[in-house]
DNA sequence: GCGAAAATTGACCATTTGGTCAAATTCCTG
DNA sequence: CAGGAATTTGACCAAATGGTCAATTTTCGC
């Protein structure tokens, strides 16, 4: 019988309960590995923040590492379709300052999320076999045969699509990974909205300003 | 007799034995702290990389949380000092170029320092007490007064110069930080030289254009 | 309302790991 | 070269932690 539980517990379509207690434990996970990395999160600490006793977790999620993997893959998902908006036929300087604007509000409003995923690139990507290298490479390629087309109809100026992204990531991110670091810098209990805004205009005027796409940034 | 020990080990002026011991470890634990962040770092491995039993780790550095402060210091003391070229006086191209310039060189050369640095913020700077976010937020202070100097001398266009530099900073040592991912875009075994210039070439582009001056990035 | 499946939970265990210690060895100075 | 300081190291320990299990309770379709 227990095999038989088992059994059910890798199958998705989970009732409602456990669809609930799954998604409590991961919103805890996220925060607590995003605060201690991999190694130091404990399943006791996650099970305390999601409110349920550690035998319970281990229910729902056999291993620390089978938990840890659904949460990187959640947030890989949402992290590839954050770029939607970087589609050939679009304005390019449209399409960045959205691409800009979106990655900067997910840093303000997910930030534990994305240290989780930096977190793990930082070490290695020990724990998530290839598909995260191989997901994030192809939308790069992806994303870069668009960019490469608008460079060819002349839209913008020449520009190299893999180091553009790498450097786009960085600078958005950062506000959500470093952002101990930014709150001591501006002396700021909290990164207000004003920041993020700031931010993303001046990302927005660099990675404008090197495509050669100098529009004026509307307001938004 | 143990605290004599004990006190010894605690001044610095020490034998030429202890100087050599202590920087093995050093590099050493900069490895292992890089790869597996501070929890997932064992003493053990850390002796191991270091060529030396455990025990013998443990009488240079008493605890794992000293040596780890040790680390971060030594890492900070290179982070602050990598900003020499930017001072009131400086050509305002000339200087970032070399800033940006000297920073990709620190990710291409020590990128496991990087890392670990990288590391001690995402998690909330736990274990640098608040010495390392008051440093930074001097360095910063300081840096952004040069800045708003050559503004104010018509040299740049006015920018922020606090989120100019989180951005610098990301943009730059993303390189060694998200290696892993960077590696698996480019599909390359190792980053090469030729792509740590090219990255350091458009990032000088995005920050020079930002600032007004399109001055034409030299050969170097 | 019954019976089976799902969920809950306290107690428990094996392993890992930071750190200690005492004994032995090497080093250095007077 | 004597003797004390510094260094080395294997053995050991206590605490933390991932994971298990069996017993109990809750849920839910019929």
């Amino acid at each position: 019988m227990s095999k038989t539980s088992a059994q059910r517990m890798e199958d998705r379509p989970a009732g409602v309960k456990r669809r609930d207690a799954e998604a409590r434990i991961l919103t805890a996970a996220e925060e607590v590995f995003a605060e201690a990395g991999y190694s130091g999160a404990t399943t006791a600490a996650i099970a305390d923040r999601a409110g349920l006793p550690k035998a319970n977790l281990h229910y729902y999620f056999r291993t620390k590492e089978a938990l840890y993997r659904r949460l990187i893959e959640r947030i890989l998902e949402e992290w590839l379709a954050s770029g939607d908006q970087i589609r050939p036929e679009a304005d390019p300087a449209e399409a960045f300052s959205t691409y800009i604007a979106a990655k900067i509000e997910a840093s303000r409003r997910r930030p534990f999320a994305s240290k989780v995923f930096a977190n793990e690139i930082l070490h290695g990507a020990p724990h998530s076999g290839d598909f995260l290298k191989i997901q994030v490479r192809a939308w790069v390629e992806a994303k870069g045969k668009v960019i490469d087309g608008w460079v060819k109809r002349g839209l913008i100026r020449p520009i190299e699509p893999h180091h553009l992204f790498f450097i786009l990531w960085a600078a958005t991110q950062t506000y959500a990974d470093f952002e101990t670091q930014i709150r001591a810098v501006l002396a700021r209990k909290r990164i207000r909205p004003a920041d993020y805004e700031e931010a993303a205009r001046l990302i927005t005027r660099m990675v404008l300003g090197a495509c050669g796409v100098d529009r004026k940034v509307r307001k938004s």
